[in-house]
DNA sequence: CTGAAAGCGCTAACAA
DNA sequence: TTGTTAGCGCTTTCAG
């Protein structure tokens, strides 16, 4: 610390009282005289005192701190989850009064864990053992956005699979019987459980959906321009397309327009993410709002509770999502 | 700390030497025989001890740790440029083993510095008091992606006048002489910026801008969708258009596809932030790279050099953007 | 309600 | 090359 080296021992000092009085005004322990009190806080005041964070640690026992563990690969800070994820954890700790400590990763040095209570692992892309080290060495963990059902261990998770439902659910009200998908990436969990929740809907309500109205996608805008393009060669067009996440169905529907079509009159789209960009295009996206911030709050308050030993065994996770009605929906028309 | 307590003493007492010496092999130090730092090593790896960081920190009388805090404002966040800034500083700070804790900021509450050695503040909207404040209780400060000329204060920041200026170069050299703007928030320093470059090139080589090719956006797709559905209704449209950021310059060429209009044939376009986005459009955009992530990197250097008392007086460096060519851009066609 | 004193785990003179 | 020892600044029994 660069400071000038007041402690707490200058404050006693000149407030003319002990060392452990002083201690206890900053901890708020009830126990105080006021006239005390006061005159210590009168010094701190004065002296611009600030207490050391590490002595404070160092005597508690404690990190008062979490760390926050996101995969660095290309393109996911460019995703609207991770800066939700951020925001969201950000401000929970805020809330409790905890450092976040903050470290972007290859998935390949573990992670140091002597400087925080506990780790929260955005996701696990490439990283698990990051995650079983952590868990090794006593820290306690928790991974969010991803259920991890076969292990014992903390997750905090939005249900997917019921996104993807819903969305069927939404289209199928409407009177759309030719539905077609651009997926995400079928690798990850949230790419795979959306498309089969909307897949096994489908299945049961309206007969199941043809190979030619489902392309994967990878999340990218690209991806989904493709998609768009192939799905309008079709003799059959879809009169609506499930985009797995609002960039994709984005620029499904600029290509749309580009073509000339109208969106929802002749083809209505549905994303998924709930992303600011979804009110700036052309016509205001219909979606899926994922609770990622809440989801963030939450991962934050069960990991400390599990840093306080408050939790018995792990506790597991599954917010729901809801659909957002905007204005790229409507009934297909004759 | 959650773990058991395994400390420098149990290994000492394991390895049969004193603390002293534990210590010197977890610092690397160099006056410690083979044979001890075998035994010593070995004794750490079977007690999978971990050193106490809150220790270490009060001992050597540092935080190890800078902060990076960020304006929490509405869309920030979705900006590609914060989170170029996170990763860049995450990144810095962790080749300079040093923590990263991250705040974002509504810009009110001062900011804790007890915890931190240094901070750097990420743009400086609305919370010019926090950084007041800091600097009065002494920590080392740094300001990035803000030119503060009028301060003794660490800065490190992008050349956005220079940025516009290029931008003018390139297009006239093209020999388009009809150029439009559509700027950022011109309340922004980069928008103001930009736009000042831009403008003050075309008055020295292009006879000036008319005001009808001056539309002023806020970075947001709808302001630039806006200002695109204006120029096209002019009696002379421009040839070229210059947006003060990807987002706009995308949403500008969305509108003049859906229009009918060929990009570049028709109307060239060019962006500024080189966001992964400009990839991934109908035509690949044209555009202008900021070097966030050094920049960033840099200003960790720089900080940390404050902190190490390295630096005399203040550093102010200012990074050159550079076009980025695509093909967005080509010569007016007749 | 208050204070003395024993640590928390580690680093860094200083001696040897 | 090694070890002794005095802190770093704060919390927390334990007596009073």
């Amino acid at each position: 610390m660069p400071k000038k080296k007041i402690s707490i021992e200058d404050v006693a000092q000149r407030a003319k009282v002990s060392i452990t009085t002083v201690s206890r005004v900053i901890n708020n322990v009830p126990t105080v005289s006021d006239k005390n009190r006061a005159k210590v806080e009168e010094a701190i005041a004065a002296l611009k005192f600030k207490p050391n964070v590490s002595a404070q640690r160092l005597a508690r026992g404690v990190n008062n701190a979490i760390g926050l563990v996101m995969p660095g690969y290309p393109g996911i800070f460019h995703s609207y989850y991770a800066i939700e994820l951020i925001r969201g954890v950000g401000h929970a700790c805020e809330t409790h009064r905890m450092d976040m400590v903050f470290h972007i990763t290859d998935g390949n040095n573990p992670i140091n864990s002597n400087n925080v209570d506990g780790i929260i692992f955005a996701d696990i892309i490439e990283n698990r053992k990051q995650v079983d080290a952590a868990m090794a060495g006593g820290t306690p963990v928790l991974i969010i956005n991803n259920r991890v059902d076969d292990m014992e261990i903390n997750y905090v998770a939005i249900d997917n699979f019921e996104g993807g439902r819903i969305v069927a659910e939404y289209l199928t009200g409407f009177g759309h019987e030719r539905i077609a998908t651009i997926t995400g990436k079928l690798t990850t969990q949230s790419g795979h459980h959306r498309f089969e929740g909307f897949k096994q809907y489908l299945e049961s309500h309206n007969g199941g959906i043809p190979p030619q109205y489902v392309i994967e996608g990878d999340y990218s805008r690209r991806s989904a321009r493709l998609a768009a393009e192939d799905f309008l060669k079709l003799d059959e067009r879809p009169t609506a397309i499930f985009a797995a996440s609002d960039d994709m169905a984005l620029e499904a529907i600029a290509v749309l327009l580009e073509k000339g079509l109208r969106v929802p009159e002749d083809i209505s789209v549905i994303g998924f993410d709930d992303n600011p960009a979804c009110l700036f295009g052309p016509v205001a996206l219909t979606t899926v709002r994922q609770p990622l911030f809440q989801m963030a709050e939450q991962a934050v308050k069960v990991l400390v509770d599990a840093i306080n030993k408050k939790n018995e065994g792990h506790v597991q996770q599954v917010l729901t999502p809801e659909i957002v009605v905007r204005e790229t929906c409507c009934p297909p028309q004759k």
